[in-house]
DNA sequence: CCAAAAGTGTTGAATATACACCCATGC
DNA sequence: GCATGGGTGTATATTCAACACTTTTGG
């Protein structure tokens, strides 16, 4: 009887989509990817595929995202899973989302072989099924993590400035900070370092540049942030 | 070639499992019940089921929740979605967590005719599968939506005392809080009506009663709570 | 009359916000 | 020499946190 309570359920696809934030000089923005099979063929869509047997979300979320675009070691977390009955026109699908914010400079080289393109939040164009659903869900979450904690480690290069940090910030929050209560607050929190070097390319008198100290960054974590921006 | 992406994809089993929190004098309690099928019959689990072809993931939940407690017309909220390879068994099944919070006097007489009972967290068993791992994430998760808004229309009867409320929040952030400054910092909000009526069960003097004033409460929830306690 | 829970305000500390000028450099 | 972006501090307003006594009434 064990076996009958499992063999009489549904078995179901399994697609993971994953919605991709990068981030540069310009701001924040969505990767996406030009479908290539039907239904919606050549269509904008994320970065999709389904679920194997074998592996755990995780994993396939990576794999998927590797495959579509060469973008490798990307740290994404589970957003939601979707579920409506008729999301996906051929069979039933369920979806689970992942997203992930990287620094697009800095992934660059990986970015390859693929129609795959960055688009500014506002001119991102319709997408396929209910990936627009998904991309509003993610940048809701977005911007609630950046509120309860410092997000860069993975979105920032190893050396930023400051005014790059806050940029990432104001982009996410879709508001402009006064910049010296940026850095104070920032500062407060005793989590950066500021090097000696200084970084030229946006100005030129130079922008010192800062990395996160990983150890404090850690303990703040683990007695909690205050972090209202 | 489009039937043939998906026809070559791995169909899968999906479970939903429900964490249901209830609130009584006592403070925070989480309902368990007794499986009642192999494996790992008659140990304690969440209450769980398999996904059907027809229906969404809120259904299902809803629809399995009923049917092993008979609990009905609760605001369940979906928490994350465990997919490691092992996680059964029996079989590759992933397992959508869904999460709730009610009042148990209150839903006291829909809860009939199963092995559910309510144990309080520091007492709870242990559990199947992975269901503790999911326990300990719903936790997490009711302790952050309790710091960025004021939960309580879904858990507290339509009417309820100052103390009630606040002990709802003492055993969900699980610390003492000052009555005055809760008092303060509640009524800061706009959102609660002080009706004429009192409650003397717990007391000879009598508590007054509030009720939510649900029209505030929506305007205060757009505009975004700053819900710190 | 007394035990038990309810109700009620103020103050000092901490945090958030608003705000403007000088600096260094490449062109 | 000037245009561009970088860096820096203070004063005010707001919010948080600590704190103790009086009221009511059932037993």
């Amino acid at each position: 009887m064990a076996l009958n309570r499992y063999s009489n359920a549904d078995k179901i696809l399994l697609a993971v989509d994953s919605i991709i934030f990068g981030f540069d000089k310009a701001g924040l923005k969505i990767l996406l990817i030009k479908r290539d099979f039907e239904p919606e063929l050549g269509k904008w869509s994320l970065m999709g595929g389904f679920l194997k047997e074998d592996e755990n979300l995780d994993e396939a979320a990576i794999r998927i995202l590797q495959h579509l675009t060469g973008l490798r070691t990307i740290y994404m977390e589970q957003l939601y899973t979707f579920s409506k009955v008729d999301r996906d026109p051929v069979e039933r699908t369920l979806s689970v989302a992942y997203y992930a914010l990287i620094d697009i400079a800095m992934h660059d080289k990986e970015l390859i072989n693929t129609s795959a393109q960055w688009f500014s939040l506002d001119k991102a164009p319709h997408l396929i099924f209910d990936h627009n659903q998904m991309v509003e869900k993610a940048i809701a979450r977005l911007k609630r993590r950046a509120l309860s904690k410092p997000i860069g480690f993975e979105l920032l290069p190893p050396k930023f400035t400051m005014r790059q940090l806050q940029k990432l910030y104001e982009s996410i929050l879709d508001k402009k900070l006064d910049k010296r209560n940026f850095i104070n607050k920032i500062n407060s929190f005793g989590i950066l370092v500021r090097l000696d070097e200084k970084d030229t390319n946006a100005s030129k008198k130079g922008a010192y540049l800062y990395t996160f100290d990983k150890v404090k960054y850690d303990e703040k974590v683990l007695e909690g942030f205050n972090f209202k921006i």
